[in-house]
DNA sequence: CTGAAAGCGCTTACAG
DNA sequence: CTGAAAGCGCTTACAG
């Protein structure tokens, strides 16, 4: 029967199953299943390399949806992401981490986070997935979801997105400010508080260090990338603030409303972003950043991300390093 | 035994499954089954009150699992996203898409094309999507998969992102630069074609355009979001030229590096973006750019996408309208 | 050291 | 109009 259609069986099928590996290794179909899954040690050498050929030949994939319903949880990471800029920088960080997962046995995909709770119900209760990867704070709706799926969520992003991390940034940010001799020290933060997940850790670090250097409590201006608006808030502050940015968009916006208004930068209005993008690299005045290497965290977060899914248990949190950059606003 | 953990039986468990609906409801599996999934008018309209109520007080959710298994394919499509810029505009479209998929049934998720093939692979042949949504060029690589996997690719995104609607911004920007008045005509791409999708297409409208209307044709330019980069470019092609920008941040780079050569513009060099980003709409000199409706491609994208994927055969082409803004750059 | 059997949770013919 | 049975493709005890 299979010598009748021999070009057919040589191209590799749709649909490979775990027994025609099985049949054309002559095994069982636990054997494959074993050797495939790294605990084929009672088997011999030489079995093991036969059914390691046939899959490879029969370009054999086995079937997310028959382990997941064996084992209760599938191989799925679901990544949610926050609706902030996305970036060179963070495709990078998925680039790698992606690719790691995949060679850990998992497989990463993409959410954004502002979909509904339903259908975010739906997604994690249909496919429950081995884990959850937050980019950003959790809803309340959603971390009721993974509690009540029982979905794990892991943490190495908490210092990448929703603590220390931020507050660092935050904090970076006030001591450059003080540092340069700016006084009245303010945060920008979106008023689109949908696209500004990051704000509330980086203005708690930004406050707890101006008081620690001995400054008042921030004032805490809401912009858009708009230049009727930051006009608006910069008017509405006067000149002579110095202000820590959620990114560089917002600090570039602010200058640009600022030589609208006829202000010197730094004099009149001073600003700090985050990211150093590329654009904001190619602007006059040069932009005063905190920078940070993406690759560098990129590498850390896979590592983390890797060891929670395996050993279950968080490592050591990640080490992110930033860096202020001195340009022309500050 | 059940009886010893009461409180944890009453909350919402993490699995229920179409037997407990079942039982509770005093059906079969099967009536559970196809009242659930709208083929129940065999049964009565209180039968299916019932199932329709237990269901949803057990909130419960069929595996994705157990259903991909038995029907060889699962409610998964997913969304091949190439390396670009990844705006407010995109992710205005992904919440649209992924909510009107959800209302159809099927689950959206995102994955960068940019991970290797193997692990495309791996993904399509353990997932088996229903579909794969490509928004750029896929490699062969991934068609290859494709077409071996046997995973349809839905086509409306052509419209958006791989033939008519790349040729249409093209052409859109070379009618304008020409009516303007600018003779040497260049279309700027970026330096990394990883980021840059869309190029070919664009380009190829354009330089049809230019020969349609009389010109020669036009220079390519290759560009990367850098200062020295763009500078070098500039003085390699010296002043005089008239630029279509692959999107408004090489436009606003171009322009930096013409002001930073003491150029004038549109004098000396006259740009045209694409985007109309909320970034570059806050720059002086405003950019001229290429301008659409986001919200209303992310409905017509999200029907056509619908369609295709229940009645099989795509819909008529997508109707995305651009418009030329005339800024204060040609 | 190896294979036969049971079962994960669904859906879809099919029999009553 | 309704339910019992088979089967999707795996993995994991278990028996030989």
């Amino acid at each position: 029967v299979e010598a009748s259609e021999p070009q057919l069986s040589s191209l590799p099928t749709a649909r490979a199953t775990s027994a025609d590996v099985a049949r054309l290794a002559g095994v069982s179909r636990a054997a494959v299943s074993q050797i495939l899954n790294g605990r084929g040690q009672r088997f011999s050498a030489a079995t093991r390399e036969r059914v390691n050929q046939v899959a490879k030949s029969l370009a054999y994939e086995p079937s997310a949806a028959a382990r997941t319903l064996v084992r209760g949880r599938s191989d799925l990471v679901v990544a949610v992401i926050p609706h902030t800029t996305f970036g060179t920088n963070l495709q990078d960080i998925f680039d790698v981490l992606t690719r790691e997962l995949s060679a850990a046995g998992f497989t990463l995909v993409l959410r954004f986070s502002a979909s509904s709770p339903e259908s975010f119900d739906k997604l994690i209760a249909s496919m429950r997935p081995a884990a959850v990867l937050p980019f950003g704070p959790l809803s309340e709706a959603e971390s009721g979801v993974l509690t009540t799926r029982r979905v794990p969520v892991l943490t190495p992003t908490e210092s990448l997105g929703r603590r220390d991390g931020q507050q660092a940034i935050g904090a970076l940010q006030a001591g450059h400010l003080i540092e340069r001799g700016h006084r009245r020290l303010s945060y920008a933060r979106l008023k689109d508080a949908r696209q500004d997940p990051y704000s509330p850790g980086r203005l708690r670090g930004f406050s707890e260090r101006c008081r620690d250097l001995g400054h008042s409590e921030p004032v805490v201006m809401q912009v858009s990338i708009d230049l009727e608006d930051a006009t608006a808030e910069l008017v509405r502050h006067g000149p002579g603030m110095a202000v820590a940015c959620y990114n560089d968009d917002v600090a570039v916006t602010l200058v640009a409303a600022a030589s609208r208004l006829g202000w010197q930068v730094p004099g009149d209005l001073a600003v700090i972003g985050v990211d150093n993008t590329p654009l904001a690299r190619v602007l006059s005045p040069r932009i005063s950043t905190v920078a940070y290497d993406s690759s560098g965290i990129a590498a850390d977060l896979a590592g983390a991300v890797v060891a929670q899914l395996v050993e279950g248990e968080p490592r050591r949190p990640m080490n992110v390093r930033y860096s202020v950059f001195q340009g022309e606003t500050t």
